[in-house]
DNA sequence: GTGAAAGCGCTAACAA
DNA sequence: TTGTTAGCGCTTTCAC
């Protein structure tokens, strides 16, 4: 790998002046067809690639957008196994008798606001930077992306909110998720409230079920505190009495749904239907049933919240209230990019609808 | 926003010098304690945050990595959507009866060779860079990005060979799964042929199947070649005659198994097994099956390949061979970052192992 | 249509 | 331990 060709490399080799070279990039049709031809000649002739850097410096934008998710603690075990160059590979045989059913976590939602930022961010001609914050290095992290790119999204609960209140007067800044943050910032989030309420609603009035258990996630996030207080409301507006806190937390977890599934399920008496905060948690919930011997939903209904596959592909299939992740994560995009665009125009705040989706975890087949 | 604080700004703020400023930041240790926390103050007074582009030119390294992937064409559908500002949500109700049973595509692989990338990059103390090549854009995608890192992941089949060959002179380049190019560039796959000869050995040896059917994926895929060739193997090495040519094509998705199993379930009579160059066709094969009344495996057993969650969740379950996606990404980086550090090791070409799955699909209950 | 020249904000010698 | 000073490679006026 010799010396990396620059501009004037370039210029030279094509006999023409630097600013010459960099117009054949920027504005192709300022420069005369021959001329142009010719630099890019030299161009593939010395196999120049423009410096990103050199080039973010002096134009004073990137073209990058910066997506910054929480850290999945999870993956980090194991991450060290080292690698056995020139191994020839190999393949081992397991007999797999089933039993570990779980699938991926909560890390879904990731994927697929990555998917959809992804594509919105190619529309728009930014390129997309990824980071994940872990642990204490979270906030260097963040801070280090924020130096890299025009303007950042952020997974609401990945980094402290005075934070992002900070590099927000900076550096256009979108929360996704969560709650919004006072009026400065733009904001894109999901209807969790209105779906759990529709949800419930559904179950009270078509099915006229009257005895409800909840099962949260985790205290403090704020998808969970929405997703309670649309339970709540739904009740409420019904005249029927609203709990103060939920029956059990799962802490999104399918094991926590296994656990919350046990107790109920140990009980004198069975509510009519389960509501979990999110579809692991329902599964958990419905793995317990089962264990039980109790039949989901001829004697517990049970609900979940996300839409993710497994749901889907379960026994009985899982009721539950979609969220449209791709959508989150195009919307933060369309909406940052609006904001480079229009940095004078008042912080939004997106809303996007969800789906209530009913299976035969809460209908009989 | 006001203008963006410089080093300037913090070392005028400070007192001190801007190369100090610089030092608080790469070489704490060789800054007095009273004036690291003095320009530490000024820092967090101004709101400072360094310039990853001018860092980048100074100092002639980004601490970026560049991941690059071919496009996944059917996610620019319906990406055009626009978004209404201000709708206060909604949730829809729907009822689900089911029908619809597809998942994700193949971009499962896009999601876990991220995953594990992410975790290798951030232990290395470098930032993913996310690019995804779509059509006509997707060289000038690459040689943007090519510009932005300190090395790049080329997922093999995203950008044509030569392109790569010429990059790789300029940059550390890794390709991740495909065929090796040459002895020059750094390598990472799996053992394609090996999997898929074990599971076929296993059908013929263990089962005693002698009548097979291959439904292969995209023709000129590399993976698809390998694990055909690997079934080849298989039947040879035991005496067997193998055939020239795949008997379907299913592009690798589920339609086209469908499309191949409705095929083999109206011949006069059934091989004993489908083998199948992914999970998702092997999928369409059960369905088409199940259609037609034939029991897998009791009539026909099925096999496929990827090791996707689909496939654990499915009824029956599939045999498989499992691909270790994550660990291809971490791999990737990993060797990505040992060629930064050291430019001269010579190219080292990575094979992962991969496992044989065997599940109801092949073997009954 | 093209060139000259002044930065962009930072790092890394080299001096002090 | 700290400061001075060249660049890093490109974009962008402003002349010509």
């Amino acid at each position: 790998m010799t010396r990396v060709p620059t501009v004037y490399d370039v210029a030279t080799h094509a006999g023409v002046s630097i600013a010459t070279v960099s117009r054949v990039f920027r504005q192709p049709d300022t420069v005369k067809e021959a001329t142009r031809e010719r630099v890019l000649a030299s161009v593939d002739a010395l196999g120049y690639v423009p410096s990103g850097a050199a080039r973010g410096l002096a134009a004073r934008r990137t073209g990058v957008i910066g997506l910054f998710f929480p850290g999945l603690d999870a993956m980090d075990a194991d991450a060290g196994r080292r690698l056995d160059e020139g191994d020839d590979g190999a393949a081992t045989i397991v007999r797999d008798v089933g039993g570990s059913v779980d699938t991926r976590g909560g890390d879904l939602y990731f994927d697929e606001v990555l998917r959809g930022s992804e594509v919105e961010a190619w529309r728009s001609g930014f390129v997309l930077m990824v980071g994940v914050g872990r642990g204490a290095t979270a906030h260097e992290t963040f801070v280090d992306m924020a130096g890299r790119v025009d303007g950042i999204i952020v997974l609401a609960g990945s980094v402290p909110e005075d934070e992002i209140g900070r590099l927000a007067r900076r550096l256009p800044v979108v929360v996704m998720a969560g709650r919004r943050h006072g009026d400065e910032v733009d904001h894109v989030s999901v209807s969790n409230a209105e779906g759990m309420r529709a949800l419930v609603g559904h179950l009270i009035d078509d099915l006229g079920v009257h005895e409800l258990a909840y099962v949260a996630g985790s205290i403090g996030s704020p998808d969970d505190d929405e997703r309670w207080q649309g339970f709540r409301e739904a009740l409420t507006e019904r005249g029927l009495p609203a709990p103060d806190a939920p029956d059990h937390r799962g802490e999104f977890t399918r094991e926590g749904g296994r656990r919350a599934g046990r107790e109920l399920v140990s009980r004198d008496r069975l509510p009519r239907a389960v509501v979990c905060a999110n579809d692991q948690m329902a599964l958990g919930v419905i793995d317990a049933a089962r264990i039980g011997g109790v039949d989901v939903p001829g004697e517990l209904i049970v609900t979940g919240f996300d839409g993710i596959d497994a749901g889907r592909l379960s026994t009985p299939r899982l009721t539950t209230v979609e969220q449209p992740m791709e959508e989150v994560g195009r919307a933060a995009v369309q909406t940052l990019v609006r904001r480079l665009t229009d940095p004078e125009r008042p912080a939004a705040s997106v809303r996007l609808p969800v789906r209530v989706y009913l299976r035969e975890s809460s209908e009989p087949a």
